[in-house]
DNA sequence: CATCCCATAAAACAAGCGTTCAGTGTTAAA
DNA sequence: TTTAACACTGAACGCTTGTTTTATGGGATG
């Protein structure tokens, strides 16, 4: 182990450059690590000559990804907190973020850190606000932040299905679309009345006390629909 | 071609419920002919004679899946339009949901038939209010219905990420924990304030027009820390 | 009874996978 | 110069995959 000059030999680095943007496009398990080392102009003997296993390629990739972006994250952090998921533009930090949603919905032991990390960052913004902006503080923050953090991250997951029926090409256009809408539902909800009473007013109504889990093994906008409402 | 009294011939029904079921667990690619096989108690090359490839057996489960959930809706119709989401609870209707979601995610078409499907049945209740609840109405129909489809989608998506952060064991205790806060957001939004002004109040700002995009890369809860705000 | 059909099983097949192995050439110390 | 270490290739191995082929046995039909 010498100094810190070469962490990786450069061909290994050149390898899981390949392996992060194949991962990234593909999944791990739709990726050859043969098309991992055509990508990266080496044979495939090379990949497991410097990583052991594929396995373990994707532990490197892992770690190498979740510290890329939390070192991004500490430059700009006077930008935003969340800024995770915000300068995915087109710079090679686009493929982390497609590394990072991959990871996210296979069960890996990453996917599971990386949103762990997300609601631990959330969690921290609804109490000390950011940049102007506070959030409204429930009881059960650990939950709120959970749900908040599950909000935030759908339309990253499902910006592709988007597409279709929004005729849009790209994140870019798809988000430009929408960020109008997401951000009214992130300020005021989507609900205008219930059929007892108002929702758009000022009556922050904090749940997790006098609030009844509206349905026990429903979701979503069902909720509403199944009890609750005087 | 007879009639129409056994579309499908006992053991192939049997071979393709087992399919869905291996499917909704562990992916498509997941996934091999010899599992379902033995999960059907039959021998591998009867899946293949069947139904002619495993790509094809994956077609007739998609249409099998779409049409069980539509029925099922078609049923409910009166509990609620959103209701594919709800009744997810222990029944056989559960590995339905867990095979929609993972068709949802990766790049097939009956996962975008599905989703399109539910935008549209939102773009109706945003229209015409369901039970007594009614929705902000937004300029860009098309694009508000698509933003609510995505955060209403999420948290079927993400449910077995949050379990190690909440210590929950299976959707049901999620759900129990995160519906209150989910509502919340629902009506009121998680945004308490922003730099210049409130945003509780029932100024309903509907955007689209006066509302410049926030960031044009950016994408979530990122969007009010980039722009906008006096 | 003979014959065809078809559901089914068992085995074999070709392709692709991750991985191993036996080298080759270069580099650098001894 | 010899030796050892290293990055690297190309072929091959063993295994799993989806699929095909061959064979069997029961039901209907002639």
């Amino acid at each position: 182990m010498k100094g810190v000059p070469h962490p990786i030999p450069e061909t290994a680095a050149r390898i899981r450059d390949a392996a992060v943007s194949a991962f990234a496009a593909g999944g791990f398990s739709g990726t050859t690590v043969r098309e991992i080392a055509t990508a990266a102009g080496v044979s495939p003997g090379l990949v497991i000559h410097h990583f052991g296993s594929k396995d373990k390629l994707r532990a490197s990739c892992d770690d190498f990804v979740f510290e890329a972006l939390t070192a991004m994250k500490r430059e700009n952090a006077h930008r935003s907190p969340l800024m995770v998921v915000e300068m995915f533009g087109e710079g090679p930090m686009r493929s982390y973020a497609d590394y990072l949603l991959k990871s996210l919905l296979d069960p890996s032991e990453q996917g599971q850190r990386f949103f762990d990390h997300y609601v631990e960052t959330l969690e921290q913004v609804i109490d000390e606000g950011f940049a102007g902006y506070t959030l409204r503080k429930a009881e059960d923050r650990r939950a709120q932040s959970t749900a908040i953090a599950m909000l935030a991250l759908a339309p990253l997951l499902l910006e592709p299905r988007v597409r279709h029926s929004l005729g849009t090409e790209d994140l870019h256009g798809s988000m430009t679309r929408l960020i109008p809408y997401l951000a009214e539902v992130y300020r005021h909800g989507f609900i205008e009345s219930v059929p007892g009473g108002q929702a758009g007013s000022g009556a922050r109504a904090t749940p997790g006390s006098q609030h009844d889990p509206p349905a026990p093994t429903g979701t979503d906008p069902d909720a509403p629909s199944t009890t609750e409402g005087p």
